[in-house]
DNA sequence: TCTGATATATGTCGTAACGATATATATCAT
DNA sequence: ATGATATATATCGTTACGACATATATCAGA
């Protein structure tokens, strides 16, 4: 799944222009499972307008530099529903936490503790955004994948909570042993 | 985090060819939070030679093709070390499943069924793929990142089967609404 | 009052990384 | 002997990111 059916699919929910797009994707709805630069929205969407997948118009607003609205077209709803049905490609995930987590044992504790805490402040954050878009909105679908976040964030914060000493004691155990050896 | 971090921190844990770091980033232990492709794979080990963060030697093997074995410098232990102290940056994490999910209304419940079916296989696969990673290695670190792993995916899967008939109840609705607005 | 910070808004550009393909050797089942 | 599969290295076109440039408007505080 390419730039241009997620911008499709964020217009089929509703006009926006790029700017807006762009905060959807990074903090709104679609920001626990997408995230797209502009570097990709602007070129994209004059793409989709030669293509004729939208349309798009200019607004002038009081206080704010005009910006151009986009609009999907019938042609432009029918490529993304023939998009819905290839079957979606695995889930994209990379964590740098992760991997320095595996590394625990090299670096100190001091960086371990920044680190997972860090992490739970920003899972913490992640669930009370996706709480606050759930009661937004009472579309069921949307009601349904909000639901799974929590759920899984949820489960995810709980591990973190209680497993956050245990990293904390495995930090530079690894540098120590290789003191010892010399 | 780039690619030559990620590949050092690899190395870091024992010397492979770049076909063996392929298959360790997409298959073995940091395959559920990183994949690497081959092509940032060939070009980051020759750079990665160049500046002598890294050796490499030849291995000729029986019944299969020689192989490039690469091996970390000390002064590419250093130079990883100094990468781990760097705040990890938030999880990517991109999901094409999720957009379909939320567009259920438009597709039709076989579309959806055979998403969420194979969803919940993939998960499967993926909690039985880390559980056989976490018999295999005692490396404290190790055990911690894969228990977090089957912690999560094991809710994840949770989820999954709990819902799944409610989410397949959704599809074609928005479809009927517009037929019958028609 | 003007200065800096913040928000809105569009856009470009270098470069990092992907994904597909090419090439080659060896094994093994049909 | 033919085709499929696994190992192994490498390149290349294209995609997408991330940082920057540009511009307008609001508002708090020096």
């Amino acid at each position: 799944m390419n730039t241009q059916t997620l911008i499709l699919a964020i217009l089929n929910f509703g006009d926006a222009s790029g700017y807006e797009i762009k905060k959807e994707s990074s903090e709104g709805v679609y920001s626990y499972f997408v995230d797209i630069s502009y570097g990709s929205i602007y070129p994209t969407l004059a793409k989709l307008e030669a293509e004729e997948f939208v349309t798009c118009r200019s607004e002038t607003q009081s206080g704010k530099p005009d910006k151009k609205v986009y609009s999907i077209t019938d042609k432009g709803r029918a490529e993304f529903i023939s998009a819905l049905s290839i079957p979606p490609a695995h889930d994209k995930f990379k964590s740098e936490f992760l991997l320095v987590a595996m590394s625990a044992g090299l670096t100190s504790p001091e960086v371990i503790t920044r680190a997972i805490d860090n992490r739970i402040r920003e899972m913490e954050e992640l669930v009370e955004l996706i709480s606050g878009l759930r009661s937004e909105c009472d579309h069921p679908a949307t009601q349904w994948i909000t639901s799974y976040g929590l759920h899984v964030k949820g489960a995810d914060l709980d591990f973190l909570r209680n497993n956050r000493d245990s990293l904390i004691a495995m930090a530079g155990l690894n540098k120590t042993l290789d003191q010892a050896a010399e």
